[in-house]
RNA sequence: GGCUAGGUAGCUCAGCUGGUUAGAGCGUGGCACUCAUAAUGCCGAGGUCGAGGGUUCGAGUCCCUCCCUAGCCA
């Protein structure tokens, strides 16, 4: 019997795109703890789910011209490859935009409704004529009222910080249509977050011991008492149609806000995973709804901090008074940087975990890199290559591998591949470390301090390193088989070290799926579980003389700078079809040149189809004026004629060209790149030039009879 | 601006309820070793613990002020 049931989820991804690696960081969190609870014997139900509802999502899909259930099952197919490239064992992923949850969200909606904690009220907003709707705030743009700064979106404004309502902007417009929004009242549905027993509710769910972490709770705290500048507001959960989500029922024309049915998706997913027998294949015999009433099953949500306001207030409250089971925890973790840079989507900064995967790098280096640096506090980590590679490198293949590397020969020379008995156990043998660690091992998994947990057992794995050179079994081998006492004393080594191996491979587990299960390949072990690990340890059950192994092969690869290279090299564009702000003009300022390991790069790009070489609008383009840049010894300012129109393009070859040289000359421009903003004024595309810098650079040119505007295909 | 966190060796991070000369890994300098995916072991250098006050016999650890960083303000 299970002593733990678990229902674990993670944040559910918005489906207007891939996953990212926030997104991955996230789920290689969870999906670690999960692991290690299924090693204590415990039952997990682990789920995850797209969140699919939303304007952006529909807007998105109208720019794409499909439908939304289009868009968001293309985006739900990319799912698996991810799921599966980085070994997440989620027990079921499902969607928002699904029956289930059309279902659960009206159920919940009718109770709260009967706990008479939802109201009606008006509510002004800007409505956009040509598109027939209501605009959220991110889709309005107008001039800021204090510095009169233009295209500044409401809230900050990005010249003087002033917080602006929309209605307070300077000639306001739609950015969907570009028309003046008009002012327009609608009736919008609240759910009474500022009911006093909302908040007597909240206040006993937040202060319960060890439900949230500290930091958390003060957060929550500070929301719930009004404690920063503003007091608690109640909730607009209520969009007008057109919308794409949910009906609410009994009201005619209004959907219920995306983050309303989002967290509901945890209970769909779930629903789901019972409905189509999945979970009484993983042993949970009970229905959904017994599943999920009965008091012995945890609700365990792993969440980002930038939701923790969803997650701490409305959604316990939701569940509270809807009638049901309310989270026993949720745990918030940071963002991930990248050489301490802030991960943008838009500027395709970040880590593209599907290039990770299809460069061939092995997704547990990254595993074990994140593991290593997670605790159990909402703090950012930062993905350092140079850091990366050390750590990957010198603790799996240097120090844990290493361990079963340098003993299978002798094993197999002198002991006919089968365990030694262990005569003995010295003080500061491997597996006194093991037995001196592993409670505080196992506490750091469970309490999330997977860095900790890390370094605990690379103290193991020193220390056995530190006694296979004390016993010195190379010279051992030398008359171990004509002197008994040599192989004696081999024996003991061989036997120590493996068993201590064995112990370091059973820590790894919840981190490295996949590395384990060929260790425990050539252990010829069962897979093992936390239990397996008696203590004291008694070698003569954790690893008994006798057993045979495996052949050892090699069970990790390092990392080979290179690929970190090609990693950040090219950046693919993201789902949008965004390319990054990298602009030929400026080689050096790219994020490369802190994250480049290797002095030459000669990392493969990946293949990419037919369909990605169209995204490109490259096209012949006749240079009209050439000058230099005031200020810039790098670039030249070209205009270049490119048939339909003319742009502005900065490019950085300055080194290699007299201006006076280019002007009247053919080359080749890619049209379609994002306008990038520089400090001497707007570049509109990207000069097309091979060579490494300096006076090497080369412009590309067609051959004699092309005219500008001519497309490259 | 208010609030919540954080600021410890070149890098990444530990330091529990205050207690002797502040730790680890990586990197770095030297030495040893050669079984092992040039892996491993030993020795060393390297920190005014963001700054300044205060409490205390004693503070990285508690209190106050300030500086910097990240985030939240629905």
């Amino acid at each position: 019997m299970p002593n733990r049931r678990l229902f674990v989820t993670t944040a559910l991804p918005y489906a207007n795109g891939p996953f990212h690696i926030g997104h991955i960081m996230e789920y290689i969190q969870a999906d670690i703890w999960v692991r290690f609870q299924r090693m204590q014997g415990n039952a997990v139900h682990f789920v995850g789910a797209d969140d699919a509802h939303g304007a952006p999502i529909m807007l998105k899909a109208e720019k794409d011209g499909v439908t939304p259930e289009a868009l968001i099952a293309g985006i739900l197919a990319t799912r698996p490859k991810y799921l599966e490239g980085f070994h997440l064992s989620f027990d079921h992923w499902h969607s928002t935009h699904s029956p289930e949850n059309v279902a659960l969200s009206t159920d919940i909606y009718r109770q709260l409704k009967a706990a008479d904690l939802i109201y009606v009220k008006p509510v002004e907003q800007f409505f956009d004529p040509a598109k027939q709707m209501f605009l959220a705030d991110r889709y309005i743009q107008g001039e800021c009222p204090n510095c009169h700064a233009k295209d500044q979106y409401a809230d900050a404004c990005e010249q003087c910080s002033q917080v602006n309502a929309p209605t307070d902007l300077i000639n306001p417009r739609s950015t969907l249509s570009g028309t003046t929004p008009v002012r327009k009242t609608s009736d919008h549905y609240f759910f009474k977050l500022s009911d006093p027993k909302c908040v007597a509710f909240l206040n006993e769910w937040i202060g319960a011991p060890g439900r949230l972490q500290s930091a958390v709770a003060n957060k929550a705290n500070e929301w719930l008492t009004g404690k920063g500048d503003r007091d608690l507001g109640d909730w607009d959960i209520s969009r007008d149609a057109p919308y794409f989500g949910i009906p609410m029922p009994d009201a005619p024309g209004k959907y219920f806000y995306v983050w309303l049915d989002a967290p509901i998706g945890y209970l769909a997913s779930l629903k789901n995973y019972f409905d189509t027998g999945k979970a009484r294949k993983n042993g949970e015999t009970r229905s959904f709804e017994e599943f999920l009433t009965s008091s012995d099953v945890e609700q365990i949500h792993f969440i980002g901090k930038d939701i923790i306001y969803f997650h701490t207030l409305f959604w316990p409250a939701m569940l509270k008074f809807a009638g049901r089971k309310v989270p026993d925890h949720v745990y918030v973790h940071g963002f991930i940087t990248v050489s301490g840079t802030k991960m943008s989507k838009s500027r395709g900064t970040g880590i593209s975990p599907l290039r990770y995967l299809e460069i061939g790098m092995n997704p547990e280096w990254l595993r074990y890199y994140i593991a290593a640096k997670l605790n159990s506090n909402v703090e950012d980590i930062d993905f350092n290559p140079e850091d990366f590679i050390a750590r990957v490198n010198s603790d799996l293949v240097g120090k844990y591998v290493n361990i079963a590397s340098r003993m299978a020969p002798f094993v197999a020379r002198f002991f006919g591949n089968c365990m030694p008995a262990l005569p003995s156990m010295n003080e500061d043998s491997g597996l006194a470390a093991v037995a001196k660690h592993s409670e505080a091992i196992r506490a750091a998994f469970e309490d999330r301090e997977f860095g900790r947990a890390i370094r605990l057992t690379m103290e193991v794995a020193d220390v056995v390193n530190a006694e296979v050179d004390r016993y010195k079994p190379w010279i051992l081998a030398k008359d171990a088989a004509t002197n008994p006492q040599s192989k004696d004393r081999l024996a003991a080594i061989c036997a120590s070290t493996l068993a201590t191996f064995k112990a370091l491979t059973l820590f790894l587990k919840p981190i490295l799926p996949a590395l384990t299960a060929e260790a425990e390949a050539y252990l010829r072990c069962a897979p093992l579980q936390w239990s397996d690990l008696e203590l004291p340890v008694r070698p003569d059950r954790f690893l008994p003389a006798g057993h045979e192994f495996g052949t050892f092969k090699p069970l990790i690869t390092r990392v080979d700078p290179k690929q970190l290279d090609a990693l950040f090299d090219t950046i693919k564009p993201d789902a949008n079809g965004e390319a990054p702000a990298h602009t030929a003009e400026k080689p050096a300022e790219k994020p490369a040149a802190k994250t480049t390991i290797s002095e030459t790069s000669t990392a493969t790009p990946t293949e990419i189809t037919v369909d990605d070489f169209a995204k490109l609008d490259i096209r012949v383009a006749k240079i009209l004026s050439a000058e230099t840049v005031e200020g810039a010894d790098k670039l030249l300012k070209l205009t270049v004629d490119i048939g339909d129109s003319q742009r502005t393009v900065f490019a950085g070859i300055r080194s290699a060209y007299e201006p006076d040289r280019l002007i009247g000359r053919l080359t080749v421009v890619l049209a379609n790149l994002k306008p990038r903003k520089m400090r001497f004024g707007l570049s509109e595309g990207m000069v097309l030039a091979a060579g490494p810098g300096g006076s090497d650079i080369f412009l590309l040119s067609p051959d004699t009879g092309a005219v500008p505007g001519m497309k490259v295909k």
